[in-house]
DNA sequence: TAAGGTTAGTTGTCGCAACAACAAACTTCG
DNA sequence: CGAAGTTTGTTGTTGCGACAACTAACCTTA
């Protein structure tokens, strides 16, 4: 089997692409770890909860939205419960089932955090862009995630506000 | 202080950028982990060393083009010794120096590692691009590094093929 | 040449993620 | 009905990354 080496094009390309996706959790993290206490994916854990109905998702359903496996979402629902920011009691359908909401201490946090992630984001991603990159960005990251995410196990999340239309 | 929240273009944009950021991570590793036996971190180390001069680079030039602390570098570095794939002896110039020397059986690892690696990232990323997607998302990724790292510290790694005219 | 400050690197501790093993409840089908 | 298999979630162990504290060496400048 030859190897089909990357072009120099190629690999200008991906190397970014590498960089980025090595520099930009770091970013998001320290910020939130600063300003809220919180990692990003604890602050994605609570946005999620905090867009559903209710408040309140089966912990599958939070695991699916947030990329995450079961056993590290419960390992992070357990301290976020331990702090009050959330809470968790049996589905009453399906006895198996754990549902997970969003307490009104946990409310108030990521009201509180979301104002200084989003500057964050801002910041150091969308305003470095032109506004025609950025339609160029979410065409490839739609690419990509054709590959990474087959399944569309994701999909929830990234596509929750597109237009149905 | 008014909260500048994102547009509905710019949210979608950015959640499938954070979503490829949280994915990418784990298809990288996985591959790597199982063909290996290395993390996608260690494959950059081991790669770094193989295309320096000598096979050799200081400790703080190796921590740079792989955007890592020194002391999370220190102890990998220490990992990779313990498994024979690279050595440290002291630098003549300057005492307090440490250089890096990737070895024989090192050497040998990332050739045969780099095929496997390169596959995935041809499956994963490349081949789900235009030629055209590639080149904005190198221009994007310009922009994003611009910002994410303003000193460009990593610029060893993302620019170091790039052409010289 | 000696003191203050900076740079290079290592080590120790803590927290989180990955993985595997497990328990409990649901579902299917003979 | 009941046994086999699947789904849902929790827990325990291991390993890596972040951060802080530390040592050692270099570099000023008086």
């Amino acid at each position: 089997m030859e190897t089909n080496w990357l072009t120099k094009d190629e690999l200008a390309a991906w190397v970014r692409l590498y960089t980025v996706v090595e520099l930009l959790p770091n970013v998001l993290d320290s910020q939130l770890r600063r300003d809220a206490d919180l990692t990003s994916f604890e602050y994605y854990v609570l946005a999620m909860l905090s867009e559903a109905p209710d408040r309140t998702l089966r912990m599958t359903a939070l695991a699916a939205r947030t990329s995450a496996t079961l056993p590290r979402l419960s390992h992070v629902v357990k301290r976020l419960e331990a702090r009050g920011l959330m809470e968790r009691f049996p589905c009453p359908e399906d006895r198996r089932a754990t549902n997970a909401r969003i307490t009104d201490d946990g409310w108030r946090k990521i009201l509180e955090a979301a104002p200084g992630h989003v500057a964050n984001v801002r910041s150091h991603v969308i305003d470095a862009l032109t506004p025609e990159q950025l339609g160029q960005l979410r065409g490839i990251a739609d690419a990509l995630l054709g590959k990474l995410d087959p399944d569309a196990a994701m999909a929830p999340l990234y596509r929750r506000h597109d237009v149905t239309a």
